[in-house]
DNA sequence: TGCTTTTATTGATTAGGATCAATTTAAAAT
DNA sequence: ATTTTAAATTGATCCTAATCAATAAAAGCA
């Protein structure tokens, strides 16, 4: 007979995230493989690391609940944001490199995680295929994704990045089966500002033209979209037709 | 006795390139193992591409000679440039998350490229542990790099830009054992401004200020870098003292 | 070689968002 | 609860690089 603690074990197996993070396309019997090598670590209180810039790289965390900002302080001493982790994301790539990790990833509010040492994942992967695939998807879309949010730094407008990154999280929220028209963001307006290469003034005054606009508010950590398709079209995010009818 | 083919055919192994190409870190016997599945392409003529958004990802593709720019055309219908690829680079690892390209690569001039097909690589990894460490390597610096790109777009101002480019393929030709105080660069003025996000003519501006400032000069595809130290401090690379005191 | 097209240069003007400054509001901490 | 500290807001001003415009220089091509 089993025991209670085997009974009630929270594993990927059993974790509703299952569909976002690393287990993504992997049958049953490479989860329960994967899932031996996983460590649920003890929760992180907002402000606490999960590894600094040169810190020794050994594995990659998948989030469980909170969310964790992977940023770096330039030698000129200002902070750059270069992403923001949910539920079901997995970080920690930019350690592969050099074995030492490149920039540092902290909590924004209190935080739940699992560790996968990197080693033994790498060990198990070459015996379960797809786990390999998983590894090299994972890594090639971190990459992908820091060319799109070049391509926000480049060419989009102030206006254009606050709309974008606030129907961007709500998509995040959606994916995750989360109500995604009206949330809680537990990032400072100050840390959005430094991802979208702007300041904490400007991204205030946007806020407060949006609202008054009616297309979206954030107040105290809570998102509120009210004009989806406006907010769609400040982005620049085009609505294909057929998505359009669906709808209606 | 080996016919002439086989004496004189050229590969990684006999490859000048191999100190900055994949095979760093692989032993001879791992090397010869990789060069039976690279595949040596017909060369490319300039504005020809690799790849462009969308096609299927087959293969990795390693420069012999020439420069490629990875770059995209937004929604909005405007180019960005993601990076310049020289002899020794890899790319192509953007197809690797959904077996499609997402971003082009094209030739800026004559172009000379190894070509890696990717499921065979990918096999080939599972015996050989080196190389398998050299994609995750190779994939996680992808990324990497994108985030300093950011940072220069973020916090540098457009003379910092243009100095920190001109430095770093500087740099980048003295890891690979050029003439690096002045050499051809076969890239667009143009191009190099929609890489560093400004236009032709702030490009272009800075360029005359720089000469006429006896930094360096960039005419006609010829690099000359006059004064590395100001360069330097120009792109606000800190020289640390021991390298200072080698040098002199 | 001369012709066409693309790229680069130079100048004048404008604008988007930064910076500076002063409150207000909201979290932490005691 | 009260104090302290950090974050957000709002207004006024400034500045960097974009934009607009016109010419010059290269590169591609017949």
């Amino acid at each position: 007979m089993a025991d209670i603690k085997t009974a009630f074990h929270i594993g990927c197996g059993n974790c509703g995230l299952q569909k976002i993070c690393f287990p993504t396309g992997l049958v049953k019997s490479d989860v329960d493989r994967l899932d031996m090598i996983v460590d649920r670590k003890p929760a992180l209180k907002k402000g606490q690391h999960l590894y600094q810039v040169g810190d020794k790289f050994q594995s990659l965390f998948a989030i469980r609940a909170g969310v964790v900002k992977l940023y770096e302080i330039t030698d000129s001493g200002e902070e750059v944001i270069h992403g923001f982790y949910l539920p079901g994301d997995v970080l920690g790539m930019d350690g592969v490199e050099n074995k030492t990790h490149q920039f540092s990833a902290s909590a924004l509010d209190s935080l739940s995680i699992c560790s996968l040492p990197f080693d033994q994942l790498n060990d198990l992967s070459l015996q379960v295929p797809n786990l390999h695939n998983q590894i090299l998807k994972v890594m090639s879309k971190e990459a992908n994704e820091s060319r799109l949010h070049t391509d926000l730094l480049m060419k989009k407008s102030a206006d254009q990045r606050m709309a974008q990154f606030i129907f961007g999280m709500s998509e995040r929220y959606r994916e995750r089966g989360y109500v995604y028209d009206s949330f809680r963001l537990a990032i400072l307006h100050r840390d959005v500002a430094l991802y979208l290469g702007l300041t904490p003034e400007t991204v205030s005054r946007i806020l407060a033209k949006m609202h008054s606009d009616g297309i979206a508010s954030w107040k105290k950590k809570e998102v509120q979209i009210m004009d989806r398709d406006a907010l769609m079209a400040l982005a620049g995010i085009i609505v294909d037709r057929d998505e359009k009818k669906q709808k209606a």
